[in-house]
DNA sequence: TCTTTAAATCATAATGATTACGAATTACAT
DNA sequence: ATGTAATTCGTAATCATTATGATTTAAAGA
């Protein structure tokens, strides 16, 4: 995902280009697909726009989240968002708790288990792994 | 885990038994082996107790976990409690959205991907699958 | 049983993340 | 340039969780 791709999205759905909603896809972009919680994204985007409120962040994060723009999870009890990775198929992530940035996992562990799971409804699934990335040790 | 042991492992450690603690075990071993919020936790106790404050229940929620007694996750940004398995080694959890019973899952993906992660220190791996049980389909 | 004391509870307030809302502003199609 | 719906701003409300000081209680020992 990127900046030009989520703009025109946006605009095929009618959503306005407002410079705040750039501004929060461009500081997504400058992480590398690392997860901002946030309040992160709050405190960045006051550097341009001091006047922004929680609100106009909320709003966005869970709008782009919606039109998989973004892609959420919740790390000690903070949501946080990304870029949503559409350049692989279905997959997992490792994240590092030092900076946010993740490592792509192919493995999916439905595929080994789902059998087990005869007689249930599954809906969805979630598997993170969680540490220090390289350049965090 | 059962209330029993429960109680013994904390009359070891120094900690007393009070009526409010051992209401609080007997909820999760009714339970069965779900998931409860603390809410519902302070509901419940609340019938027997109504005096009863949520720092009642998160402080010993937090003491049981701290003493393995419980194990918790965070699910749709509420922490949840459960009786500590103890019965198989490491696993994994089905867990129902309605009832938030459980069902184990002997698999674990770390033992796939572990490899593919060299370079980076693994502290911590979450692996869960939501759905509805048979019983709530 | 009585006393002592640390642990625990109670009642309430504080905190922090998230959500909500009315008024004002802005993007953009016509 | 204008109309209109989308968006933001400013602020308040809500909800889960954590903290605190005063009071009560469990349990060990005399």
């Amino acid at each position: 995902m990127n900046i030009e791709k989520a703009i025109n999205k946006l605009k095929e759905k009618g959503y306005k280009r407002t410079k705040q909603r750039k501004r929060i896809l461009e500081i997504f972009a400058e992480q590398d697909q690392g997860y901002i919680p946030a309040k992160t994204m709050l405190k960045e985007i006051q550097k341009d726009f001091p006047g922004v409120s929680y609100d106009t962040i909320y709003r966005n994060l869970y709008l782009l989240a919606d039109e998989h723009v973004l892609e959420s999870t919740e790390l000690e009890g903070e949501k946080h968002f990304r870029f949503h990775c559409d350049t692989h198929g279905h997959h997992h992530h490792f994240i590092c708790t030092a900076c946010g940035k993740t490592k792509a996992v192919e493995f999916c562990p439905m595929d080994k288990i789902r059998q087990s799971l005869d007689g249930y409804a599954v809906d969805d699934h979630k598997f993170e792994i969680y540490g220090k990335c390289p350049g965090c040790l």
